[in-house]
DNA sequence: GGCGTTATTAAGTATATACATAATATCCGA
DNA sequence: TCGGATATTATGTATATACTTAATAACGCC
């Protein structure tokens, strides 16, 4: 959390109210559950205007230090629940950003119906062709992610076309189907023998797993399974 | 990504022109890297105030859709990094927003020095005494998560005299001991022979782990790992 | 007392205006 | 031509004002 900053480094504006409001939240002045001061009663105890308020509050409704309701008024929130944010890059970004160098191969690629599962996952009409890509990254050589795709080319017009041993097809998808929505799941899997092989690790190894589903509006562009090399770490901070 | 809806559901104000601008982006109207308008000539177009416009594109630049710098402009997000985002609420919660009920034990709990490593990591001063905490959450009576976990009772005055049998030091720490920041990691780790033993599941299996640490201001307050039974899913919506 | 209508309230949004700030672009002198 | 001072510019923020909306509270009727 931070801010324009003031003379000996304490953020100004709204900002400054943000992090005082903050600070008597912790300091169980205003303890979980209790209403807060209203919005104009608040601009005046500051000497700001109560759109500079409005900007700080909503700043911590949306960090889940508050609840806020028209009427109702605000509360500090019951259950603070923390968000954590997790940027997902391109692989090679993510690759990069820790020092080393990216590179990948294109294992297979082929053109093949849906099977019933995919159809039903990716709500795809029946007899749909999807093209099926297997890709290994790899980080200063060593195998660093396995990566197992579905795309459907109709959603991700181009593919079919594109030349994805020069880019993979991650990169290439985040640059030419943009999504509107998706989901995204973590886990933990034991390395099969085939993950094992790809990643050179021992079988029932466990693995790092993400799982991404997205669209564009009515149409699935991709579902992907991505397995990380053992001892893979996602890291954020909260 | 949603908002006030209008005769036929569509956003109104700021947030259709937010929609609008997104769709453009979307629609490669305005391509990767390049300027979009400033705002001023935006909010003519939208008939709009130039505050209204600044709302829509601060919330896009926010989502990651757009880099915006003062007086070099605003672009559009060359790499559009995707964040996702997963709320980390009480154990307790996560379990009964699943519809299983939720039970804790607490297996062990001792005072004791902390060791050099965990000093090392929690800048505690040295010799310094921490509480050691093993927990087992269960839903609907199976195991779900076992939790290690240490606290610095210094950060956190009431833990020694808390019932944690009552209620989890996971929930007791996010009522009692608000954080102000910290770090969270996930990752799959294989199941060693205690972590078999407390999950009731075949040593070596993979686990997917969840490593926190929370500070308030320069006090730690408590680090912790959290096991939870293979299968467990961690998921999210982007 | 129970129930539906109305009034009130606090947040949500929109607007015009003004000034601040951080980059960039320009200019000018050595 | 280089380097530094200066002007310019687009975003960032603050303000007063006004109106909207959702939810609660009050009211009055039966």
């Amino acid at each position: 959390m931070s801010g324009r900053q003031g003379p000996r480094g304490r953020p100004q504006g709204w900002q400054a109210i943000r992090d005082d409001v903050l600070a008597r939240i912790r300091a169980r002045e205003w303890p979980p559950g209790a209403p807060i001061p209203h919005e104009a009663d608040l601009a005046e105890a500051y000497g700001a205007a109560r759109a500079t308020v409005n900007r700080a509050l909503r700043a911590l409704a949306e960090a889940g230090w508050l609840d806020r309701r028209r009427k109702a008024g605000t509360r500090v929130a019951l259950n603070p629940v923390r968000r954590a944010t997790f940027d997902i890059p391109v692989i090679r970004l993510e690759v990069e950003g820790r020092g080393m160098t990216h590179a990948h191969r294109l294992l297979a690629r082929c053109e093949r119906p849906a099977t019933a599962a995919e159809a039903e996952r990716l709500a795809l009409p029946a007899g749909a062709t999807v093209l099926a890509l297997e890709t290994l990254h790899l980080a200063d050589d060593r195998p660093w992610a396995w990566e197992c795709r579905i795309v459907w080319p109709k959603a991700a017009p181009g593919v079919r076309e594109a030349d994805l041993t020069a880019i993979s097809v991650n990169e290439w998808l985040v640059r030419n189907a943009p999504f509107s929505h998706g989901s995204i799941a973590f886990s933990a899997v034991a390395a099969g023998h085939e993950a094992a092989g790809r990643l050179g690790c021992a079988p029932g190894a466990a693995l790092f797993a993400i799982d991404r589903t997205t669209w564009a509006g009515p149409d699935p562009i991709t579902e992907v399974r991505l397995l990380f090399a053992p001892g893979h770490v996602l890291s954020s901070t909260i």
